[in-house]
DNA sequence: AAATGTTAGATGTCTGACATCTTACAAATA
DNA sequence: TATTTGTAAGATGTCAGACATCTAACATTT
């Protein structure tokens, strides 16, 4: 990432002043002037960070009256509503519920996938699982990650939906860091390989139902091993 | 909506040229002077409208360089991605997508919601039904899709999964317009209505597999009703 | 042929000004 | 007194012009 601009540094800041509860929704945020002068830039940098964050449905900025936060539910930046979900006490309630979403588009993605995946890409994705397998091998953890990521990416792309695309792009950076994270433990990745296997057959087999259950149960598996291996071993 | 700013038109008018080809992915649009001279505004006017642009992941701004287009699938606002598929020749494409999208997460949220909705929650929901019953005996259209929408909404927080109701509420305010058009309907109205029913059941049971099972073939219907009823009826 | 300097063009930021909208409050009016 | 109107303060919207800095391409020197 390219270091950022003092516009991207005030939006920062004020994002994390509105996380930490500083202004809670529905209030007011300072005036622009008033910005300008606690950070030491111009009027305009701050007018330019507030687009940001109004961009993203975070502020809501009205003429003649000021700027106010919006209740969080109404943020459209995932990973705004990331940040301030793991500002919270229960980082690992965040997590969970990260994947509860996950779970929802990835098994629905791969339903779709079964009907609509080419041969080619069924190979792709047998190429993958060797590739993890081969990386596993060789106590390659970032090979590992990253074949992991690109089998889903295949599916994603094979659900022909658009929309669910959209969606799970900001989802995919932040799972690659939690991803790195997880898969240090050899246990964890041959489980991952196994499941990987499975679905790649299931999606072979143009059967729907079976698909979304293999992917239902990486799902469940991933799920498990975030409580146990990880969440466990690092208390509050 | 309050009239849009000078701003709002600028980057709206410059995501049109966007969807309509004029700049596709990977290519620059002309620089911040180039376009303040086209649209008559000063270069900071037209340099707020990249930004609200740019925190959408529409554009990518690089200093020095220029300004890029990004890959539609990089996007970050649903709402653009839409126009953008509604733009091309397949507006049904898109509509059933959606579909397929919201049928994930319903169905999704309604399985998590069935371990963890309250009995206050399960007499809202009954309540919708009766009201959707009743709008539907009075010819009350806005009445059956205010409850219809209340209804979803309700098990979309009792799923206690903040993401989910982050990622659903672009879509929220997409549905409500064609929500209004396939309601028009009266046998769509009662089918809904026995579909509704059957969630709210289903929900009281607290049996998670049932209950996605009964959203699930509420999306079903939907998705058919939609296919029969609107798509039929509308050629290009 | 490689390293270096120059320059054009792009975005980043600053300063200061004026316009317009909203709100609150005071003054004029009935 | 109650209502209306006028005024002013404070907020955002927009503009103009300037300078800084980064990138890429080209010319120059070594």
């Amino acid at each position: 990432m390219a270091r950022k601009s003092l516009v991207g540094v005030v939006a920062d800041e004020l994002l994390d002043r509105i996380i930490a509860g500083e202004f809670p929704p529905g209030s007011s945020v300072p005036g622009e002037l008033e910005l300008s002068a606690k950070h030491e830039v111009s009027r305009m940098t701050v007018r330019e960070a507030m687009k940001t964050l109004e961009a993203q449905r975070i502020l809501s900025v009205e003429r003649g009256r000021g700027t106010f936060v919006n209740p969080l539910n109404r943020w459209a930046s995932l990973e705004a509503v990331l940040r301030a979900a793991s500002e919270g006490v229960n980082d690992a309630s965040a997590a969970i519920q990260l994947i509860e979403l996950r779970r929802m588009l990835e098994t629905g993605a791969c339903e779709l996938a079964a009907s609509r995946i080419s041969d080619a890409d069924i190979g792709i994705l047998h190429g993958y699982v060797a590739a993890m397998r081969k990386a596993h091998d060789s106590d390659d953890l970032p090979g590992f990650v990253e074949a992991d990521l690109a089998f889903h990416d295949v599916i994603l792309r094979a659900s022909e939906n658009v929309f669910v695309a959209v969606l799970f792009e900001p989802l995919h950076r932040v799972l690659e860091k939690r991803r790195t994270e997880t898969s240090k433990f050899r246990d964890i990745q041959e489980h991952a390989i196994g499941h990987h296997q499975a679905i790649a057959e299931a999606l072979e087999s143009r059967d729907a139902a079976r698909s979304r259950s293999a992917m239902d149960a990486h799902m469940q598996q991933t799920l498990d091993d975030l409580k146990s291996y990880v969440l466990e071993a690092k208390p509050a």
